[in-house]
DNA sequence: TTTTATCGCTAACATACGTTAGTATGTTAT
DNA sequence: ATAACATACTAACGTATGTTAGCGATAAAA
């Protein structure tokens, strides 16, 4: 009888829930398939339900264990006594880190939150609206400050994160350039577009 | 017996791409059912194949008269005897005010063209490369001129075009700033993260 | 007015989907 | 060895999906 192997001690779930991110990048949330996952785990359909309840609890698992880890980046750099725009370009670096190293889970709960259900669908916007304020804030202080230039603190937020987003097309391509240059390329458009000079 | 109304001299099976392109962007290709979609053009489900040949052509239809706007641009933009930062600025505006007039359209081209399939899928993406790649060019003679700092072009149209796409945050938005605002709120922000000073 | 083509309807199809029930097999603890 | 548990299997369910066939109604052309 198949089992699902579970190397570097994970649980079965999780195994199923990387899996799950995998597709789910691949294919979307809609037109991936439980018989999909299944056969990507090793194992039949009806298997995967002694390990998880739904299909749709993959997905929140996925968009709120990403959001959580913005999150918690965010409270810890807010606290910090350095200028906004160190602040801006440790976000920055981490968001470009999460998806350089993270980047099916990242991106699924970029792209494909949109099919969580309620409560989880508010819930997971209301947290997005809510690090957006924050993050522009942020940039707000920087405008004050003259550190950042005169710009609309909301739309370079909104610019930045849909920026990162575009490292699925660095994963997609052939000829990568290294995860090193590809972070200090995007900081110096990113950061050389905000900054006063 | 209801009949699919024409107003503006479409045709009706302009009307139908059009609610097409609505319900795509709203749920997403493989989520939004032709039901749903004879529900907004106010019809039975199989009344639409009087006039489409299949849920896929739909996605054709959108994807491809997106990408080919594009080409046609580009293509006017590369003759022009301006210089690079110019050229660049020019197909950013265009981009922009694409995502801002045609909002459903482009969206869905850029999310959805996955749900394609071949030999669309493949020609799609070849022009996407294709298109990305003269981008790319534009840059590098930018590059070679002094124009642009020295950065990696492949990196910085992939920032550009998906900071772009982040339009969608914009108009979801309730507070928003008026289009034009945003128009050079982007432009301020990215061709300042190019230019070199 | 008659004819013809266009368009919409009802009914139904085959298929794919998420999920459950019940049972067998393998693993761990006593 | 045996009991208890975890995990996988087969079979099947109800539902939703894209699409087709065939027939009536409407609009356009004669």
């Amino acid at each position: 009888m198949a089992r699902i192997k579970t190397d570097n001690n994970l649980t079965r779930k999780e195994v199923i829930v990387t899996k799950a991110a995998t597709l789910f990048r691949e294919k979307g949330f809609k037109a991936a398939s439980m018989r999909d996952l299944a056969e990507a785990v090793g194992v039949e359909a009806a298997s995967l339900y002694n390990h998880i309840k739904s299909k749709t609890e993959l997905l929140h698992e996925l968009c709120f264990s990403v959001a959580n880890r913005f999150l918690h980046k965010i409270d810890e750099v807010e606290l910090e006594k350095t200028g906004s725009v160190e602040k801006i370009e440790k976000l920055l670096r981490f968001h470009i880190n999460e998806m350089i190293h993270h980047y099916e889970e990242v991106y699924v709960s970029d792209r494909e939150w949109k099919h969580l259900s309620d409560p989880y669908l508010s819930n997971f916007q209301n947290q997005r609206r809510i690090y957006r304020k924050r993050f522009a804030a942020i940039i707000e202080t920087g405008i004050k400050n003259k550190e950042v230039k005169s710009i609309d603190a909301p739309t370079a937020v909104l610019i930045m994160l849909h920026a990162i987003s575009g490292i699925e097309s660095w994963h997609r391509s052939v000829q990568k350039i290294s995860a090193e240059e590809l972070e200090e390329n995007m900081i110096s458009i990113l950061v050389g577009g905000l900054v006063n000079r």
